[in-house]
DNA sequence: CGTTTAGGTAAAGTATCCTTTACGTAAAGG
DNA sequence: CCTTTACGTAAAGGATACTTTACCTAAACG
């Protein structure tokens, strides 16, 4: 499952470790998650779609990977 | 978190056995997300939205509970 | 130089999604 | 009645999301 994560934390000029808090999880969570280590949860996934204003489906492709 | 799955399974006239299979899912996994037992991944509502086509924030509510 | 900041890897442990199996119940039809 | 269909519960196990800790690299800055 691919992202655009660190696109969008970038254009929100936010650190890992500053996004990591934000989303209640650990920076180690943000790297993975940045790096397609894993797919999130959903509740995870709503969480970033809050964080950057937009819609889950413009933060993950399900297609790809 | 919240969902109309069950809502969605009745207006498209599948069974729970029958949507599992299409998810490619246990029925256990169908009837526990109806039932609000767990939150499901990410892969998962990604394929809820494509059987019954609609967006992902169509389906689920992270607001309540 | 030494320190701080940001990003990264690796490994072990915990929590939870999901499966599998077995069994229960109620309605519908023969 | 008996069987089938659809929905449900419970429990044990496997797979993976997520945490925690420790350590590394490179850039920026005094």
């Amino acid at each position: 499952m691919k992202n655009n994560i660190k696109e969008n934390r970038a254009e929100h000029g936010m650190t890992q470790d500053a996004l990591a808090e934000t989303l209640g999880v650990s920076r180690q969570t943000v790297i993975s998650l940045e790096k397609g280590r894993y797919n999130p949860s959903l509740e995870l996934a709503f969480k970033l779609g809050a964080v950057f204003g937009c819609r889950i489906e413009d933060l993950f492709d399900p297609e790809e990977d």
